[in-house]
DNA sequence: CTGTTAGCGCCTTCAG
DNA sequence: CTGAAGGCGCTAACAG
């Protein structure tokens, strides 16, 4: 494998120039540039990730930490942070944290500090202050993709209003008795995405004078989703619209209602958030957030501070729309 | 941040000393070991990928390469690699290679090449002469997940058998009118999945006598699948059974099928190819590719062969089952 | 078992 | 604009 002083004889320069001609840091001569350029590309040579890291301290390489790879919105907003890094030169370092939270610590303790990127996004990875102070301490530019975290720069969606946004459809079509299907924490949890979806069912309920806000816990699976609007739909006194806190709960909830012979949206209108492709086969109506265009702006976001932009402070703003594909209408009872 | 001589002098050793404590390289006295592990852990020192690479050669990292992120085998296929690569230690460097050929050559010709992991694991791609070859120029184990490729030690499940199998039990029902929806590549493209499973379709089919093996070409995709079956269902003789090579177009076929008010599997009997999760939901039956499981064995092979063991030349083979859902039966006409 | 000593391959001042 | 030279932080002989 060639290095760098073959290119050097081969072009007649000294490494520092092929250093310089190859990487567009400091000054090079346009002849002195190309014959360099030509000298590499006939050698096949490609600088050494690792002397170039040691040298330069930066790698060229940006960690995606995530908690799930086999979930629809988790890989759609990798594929997003791909896409936008792939074209800048940039690999990808994947860290993928499971439950377990030995694994977890290891990841964040040992993995991502060996130096080994210029940066770091998480996706809807809920860091506990040690964590967060763990990636601060890294000394590189960090996107949070999640619900907002002091401890780090974020780029979030307003899920609050995300949930007032569904709840008001749905009380808009004429709707007062509605389920919530959404992750079981503790409403005071506070401020994570869950939690803020369905706070912001309840404000818009109470500020409607509906005192009856209904829940189901569910696990964000189509599984789960289904098992929840089973229970909810079995009530002596069923919903008559569901409001889920992910499309595939959302689908989940669509299939348990066929189940029960019940057509949607004429017996019960159901409503999602995420924007899942498979949605569409649904006729599902949902709360999109984009996911790629997620994965897109955090890549972009970072790239910008690692071309010396100013590190966006806070919390940047994600966009959502209602996107209404007929699973939701007034309702034919009361 | 710590370096390897504050942790060496932290223990009161040489630097040569803490080297082989922290990596397990050469002899070291267990109290010493102690002392250095005591001092690394309360100094916070992880060593830096770079250094330690540069000197050693060895990265810790393993590239995983893939066509798609966010399609539900790849993602699935790499959760799997993930698994069993972070619990021995290994980063995972990702390099999403797109359709556009500029991007490709430069995924090989230039990220591949940064010395910057230790082995490499392709999903399903389709290498040509010179990407096999630029791959094996990296000089590190290769596994490829992929049809048979002289080229490469690959891992494949025997996509012929696949398609003998799924139409096997068509056959076996009873059918005679069956269209096999699959990838739009030439038959004698020869080696390729769709290929091979569309082959092992006609072959049983005519091994049975049925002259008339009918197909409709799509992408994989439950759009794709959708249109093809209605294609498909659409014409005056119509097939009583559709043989979908991968489950997202199975899965798109049964939506057709419903939009044309056929009813699956007495009007039509479906059944796909993968394992998706999906298909449970559609009560779908499927020859199942455990894709979790493959990349957990194509990590553990990688991995093999960076303890030294003897690389698996040629090809390993991946298991398949059907699984009986319901949504194939008897014909209920002829 | 442990310390000393060269690099690993490249980048980056610093002169010229 | 270009070359010389000293590291970057760690590992791997080689002695002892």
């Amino acid at each position: 494998m060639a290095g760098i002083d073959d290119v050097a004889r081969a072009a007649g320069v000294s490494t520092a120039t092929v250093s310089r001609a190859l990487s567009g840091r400091g000054p090079v001569s346009v002849a002195t540039r190309d014959r360099v350029l030509a000298a590499a590309e006939s050698l096949g040579y490609v600088v050494s990730a690792s002397a170039s890291s040691l040298a330069s301290g930066r790698t060229r390489a940006v960690g995606v930490v995530v908690p799930f790879l086999d979930r629809w919105f988790f890989s759609t907003v990798l594929a997003g942070i791909s896409d936008a890094l792939v074209r800048k030169g940039y690999d990808i370092t994947l860290y993928s944290v499971s439950a377990d939270p030995a694994e977890r610590r290891r990841v964040f303790d040992d993995h991502l500090r060996r130096r080994r990127i210029d940066a770091v996004i998480t996706i809807a990875l809920e860091l506990d202050a040690e964590e967060s102070a763990s990636l601060n301490g890294l000394d590189v530019p960090i996107v949070a993709i999640a619900g907002p975290n002091p401890l780090v720069t974020t780029l979030t969606v307003d899920d609050l209003a995300v949930g007032r946004l569904a709840t008001t459809h749905l009380l808009g079509l004429g709707h007062r008795r509605i389920t919530h299907i959404g992750a079981d924490a503790a409403i005071d949890a506070g401020s994570t995405v869950p939690a803020l979806r369905r706070r912001g069912f309840e404000q818009v309920l109470a500020e409607a004078g509906v005192t009856d806000a209904r829940f189901e816990p569910a696990d964000f699976t189509i599984e789960g989703g289904s098992a929840a609007a089973a229970r909810a739909l079995a009530a002596p006194d069923a919903p008559t619209a569901l409001f889920a806190a992910s499309d595939e709960m959302a689908i989940g909830a669509i299939l348990a209602a066929r189940d029960r012979g019940l057509r949607v949206p004429h017996d019960v209108s159901i409503i999602g958030v995420d924007g899942h492709e498979l949605g569409r086969w649904f006729g599902l109506t949902t709360v999109d957030q984009f996911a790629r265009g997620q994965g897109e702006r955090a890549a972009h976001a970072v790239l910008a501070e690692l071309d010396g932009a100013e590190p966006a402070r806070g919390r940047g703003t994600l966009p959502f729309e209602l996107v209404d594909r007929g699973s939701t209408a007034a309702p034919s009872r009361r």
